[in-house]
DNA sequence: CGGGATCCGGCTTGATACTG
DNA sequence: CAGTATCAAGCCGGATCCCG
């Protein structure tokens, strides 16, 4: 009852910020978002950086990213070509509440691993 | 330089709390913990309230959420059976920290198809 | 009503190879 | 270095049937 006065809700299946949050919180979107928020870097420090990502997948969400106005894509024209990505004021807005998110989760993994111990054995142990 | 201190980086591959991560940023687990923060929900509530959500997605993330500890199931061996989900108190706080996120998207969204916009007209118009 | 089990098509993902 | 192209595999998700 309290989400139906704004213009774009997320829980209805037609709304574009649907397709945006999901590219926020997607597997490799956040991690990337997380991983700029440090500051300025280079598609293959990305690459490292978000350990399991391939190529494809990076340019992928960099892309989306990019088009939503999140990150900015600046590229020299030298030889090696040298493209940095960072985010825009907009995406380290984003990136700030998505790292509270994800350090609130990391700090608590300890009752998480609990939790599963206690679900695995309480129902058949798998 | 500031997330080697944690005992959990989501940023590597194996750690237990990228999988965590996916469970709560993911498609329906975003949106489910969103619609469960605003108080208990029965199984067919949260599917009409998860606009496009399919009956086994929904109940493979609740298992999900459940088995991380952030998600408490209630079941009522009454006929017909009445089941209730609602938030534990640890998925109270990570529902708290995702909705700010989801509300800031949802706020900026004028921003992002603007940037959107600009996008597609700079590079060959898709 | 609240799910579990199964089948199956298709989009997503991930190597690999190739280009500028 | 910074990607794109291609292709096979696999997982996502819908439909269906069933049970308690």
């Amino acid at each position: 009852m309290d989400s139906n006065d704004l213009a774009y809700d997320v829980f209805s299946k037609a709304c574009p910020s649907r397709g945006t949050l999901e590219h926020v919180t997607g597997r490799w979107g956040a991690l990337t978002l997380g991983a700029l928020h440090e500051g300025s870097l280079r598609f293959n420090e990305l690459r490292r950086r978000v350990d399991g990502v391939s190529e494809k997948m990076l340019s992928q969400t960099l892309h989306a990213l990019e088009r939503d106005g999140l990150v900015h894509r600046e590229a020299q024209p030298t030889n090696p070509p040298r493209v940095d990505y960072e985010l825009t004021p907009l995406g380290r807005e984003v990136a700030q509440r998505l790292l509270s998110l994800i350090h609130f989760v990391e700090g608590r993994m300890d009752d998480v691993l609990v939790a599963r111990g206690r679900y695995d054995t309480t129902r058949g142990t798998r």
